[in-house]
DNA sequence: GTAACTGCAAAATATTTGCATCCTT
DNA sequence: AAGGATGCAAATATTTTGCAGTTAC
């Protein structure tokens, strides 16, 4: 596993508490990660206003990257593969648990090629799928 | 296209000015409105509050479905085919064009099948492409 | 007439912005 | 020392809830 230092170095970004204990919930959490999360076990060290502002940055920086949800909340997850900044890759099937509500990423899945109708292009692509997931099963 | 009381009597809703409001909107709109796009384009005629009631109403009765987005928001859009109450079937694929924003439900393509992990379970996919769309090819 | 629906007011939440202060390099 | 990052306060925006009045059937 990488070091967390070297991540955020990687990235050009100063090393600081709240970037070093966010980035570490994210290395030690398998799985999804919603702002609320984060607020809720960081047990409130510091401000919500650096919660915001550190996620909006590690999104930006391709650390992090988002996953679209039905909920009005976005969730992040650690970008495992090859991200670079302002380029994201992360064609993996993301999976959320209907029981226990956790999102997991399935690094392994990579979600298949779509043939799209004439005159469309594709730059992206995300699939999420609902289930029970091994835990629960 | 089915008439509107139609589609709010078979799922026995009373018919109201509101509901026929947004209902044409779907209809006319080819894509998805976001709660804010509701607001605007029917010119504050009724209360923000009925939005929501309405659109949450309206994804219970299965009349439309939630789009997954990345941006703090749902996307909303008109169920197509055979979605019953509480129990949506919108396999298909969907279409955010970067360059106008808008987003398309692309009925004829359908969510390709992933082969999940051993203990997965799948109740749901969706899926979301982004990319640019015919009109602005 | 009754149940369902809407509007208004207000509460609860969530997000953004500006600025002074503090920390990293 | 300089630039970037944080915390605080406050402004905005969003969503939810309760209740009284209205409408559909």
């Amino acid at each position: 596993m990488k070091i967390k230092p070297d991540i955020l170095k990687q990235s050009g970004l100063s090393i600081t508490e709240s970037r070093k204990k966010i980035l570490d919930l994210f290395l030690e959490t398998d799985g999804a990660l919603a702002h609320a999360d984060i607020e809720k076990n960081t047990s409130s060290a510091f401000d919500r206003v650096t919660v915001y502002r550190t996620l909006q940055t590690f999104v930006e920086k391709g650390i992090i990257h988002q996953i679209p949800t039905t909920d009005n909340s976005i969730l992040y997850a650690l970008c495992k593969h090859n991200c670079e900044q302002g380029h994201h890759h992360d064609d993996h099937v993301h999976f959320i648990c209907s029981n226990c509500d956790k999102t997991i990423c399935l690094d392994e899945v990579t979600v298949p090629e779509v043939k799209l109708p004439k005159n469309f292009t594709k730059q992206q692509s995300a699939m999420v799928v609902t289930g029970i997931c091994e835990d629960c099963k």
